[in-house]
DNA sequence: GGCAAGCTGACAACAAGCTGACAGATCCGA
DNA sequence: TCGGATCTGTCAGCTTGTTGTCAGCTTGCC
């Protein structure tokens, strides 16, 4: 867990970090927009808290051109002017969460927590298993970063071995669940689709566990 | 034009509904807050009209949760309780407009348009991908410099693909954004749409990710 | 060695998607 | 109101990729 503190009031700055690394949070600081700009641009934090009042660039010019380079951590606004105008401006520049000064530090931590949890649950959902990635929203696997054309039907079945890789998945249950229960197709359904898929894969990569069912190696 | 109505009152909802509809929205319904999180969350629509009574999420903790995750839709406020100190409280939640009960219809597609307009005119009013430029204001585009003439449901079609670029979109998926999810309507209907776009765009631009959808090929 | 589980190449059936033609709907100017 | 132009959905026939089945094979286990 990374936490970008941008604050130039060395004594708040020096509170925040001891109290979110007492929360388990690798700290750092930036004290002028400049600073945090470049940081936020080139590192990758887990969250930012964000400072308005800030020398050489102002902390909303600073969120505003994150957020138009792409950088999309999540950004906590402190403020000491909390008006509801000025809130609307700071969600408005692309901020997550808005905490008006003065604050309880347990309340700060609160939401920084709230934050990357929330963050984590929006990024992209991609399962890696070893050299294997697969990414649910693209559609598109890839081994090894070389990416790989699946059908239909081939990325359910390599995406529930995926997810079910910590155990041998029985080709009756695949059957199941890649056919919703509808009978009439017979296990070398199957066997002819994992074939197919290990052609594509390479050897390695789905095991046989003969008698249990197919399992996607450890790394 | 989508626009989604949360409303859990279903006399008041159809009203909203019929109004709405009657200036040339498409309306979609949610009835209690989880649905329309869920709905405002994965679709895409250009205003959102959001009662504050609901059962299983408030309509206040809905807007809330949208904003932290990034969903910019504009939203206009419904509410029986019309003190300002509520009011404030919408606007801190993210909200772009506000109207307490009762209100004249008219007024309510008033403002609706105006936060339509609004939305418009602050939104990168240009979508780049590739060699493809989409003015969603102008309703122009242009391939590699050069302009193309379109259709509006050509437009809007090349519009949500772009929009979606970094995933293949099936196409119910198109059927349903495009037609207000009315039925009735053939999915041959995008097919043919799809290929009338492709004549115009020429090869290479739209992909067909067999099994999975259309996608705008990157750059 | 024998048996069952599993593999694989070939093939055929099927479904997804494409396209040109056509017709109903809508809009616009006269 | 009429006529023409444009837009868009439907249809039929076609192409192509996907997937199930079959038959014969290999492999591991008792």
């Amino acid at each position: 867990m990374r936490c970008l503190i941008v604050e130039d009031d060395p004594r708040i700055a020096g509170d925040l970090a001891r109290t979110l690394e007492a929360s388990g949070f690798f700290v750092e600081h930036a004290a002028d927009g400049e600073a945090a700009w470049f940081k936020g641009g080139t590192e990758d934090y887990d969250a930012i808290v964000l400072d308005l009042g800030l020398p050489l660039m102002d902390g909303l010019a600073v969120l505003k051109r994150w957020r138009a380079e792409g950088v999309t951590i999540p950004v906590l606004i402190l403020s000491a002017r909390g008006t509801w105008i000025e809130r609307v401006e700071g969600i408005d520049a692309g901020a997550d969460d808005y905490l008006p000064k003065p604050f309880r530090m347990e309340e700060l931590v609160a939401r920084v927590r709230a934050l990357v949890r929330r963050a984590a649950g929006r990024a992209a959902p991609v399962e890696v298993a070893g050299a294997l990635a697969l990414d649910t929203t693209r559609m598109t696997a890839s081994l090894a970063g070389r990416p790989i054309t699946l059908t239909p039907l081939e990325f359910r079945c390599l995406a529930y071995l995926v997810l079910h890789r910590d155990r041998p998945v029985p080709s009756t249950e695949l059957l199941e669940h890649l056919h919703g229960g509808e009978d009439g197709h017979e296990l070398n359904a199957i066997e002819a689709l994992v074939a197919r898929l290990r052609r594509k894969l390479g050897p390695g990569v789905i095991e046989t566990r003969r008698g249990f069912g197919y399992q996607i190696a450890e790394p």
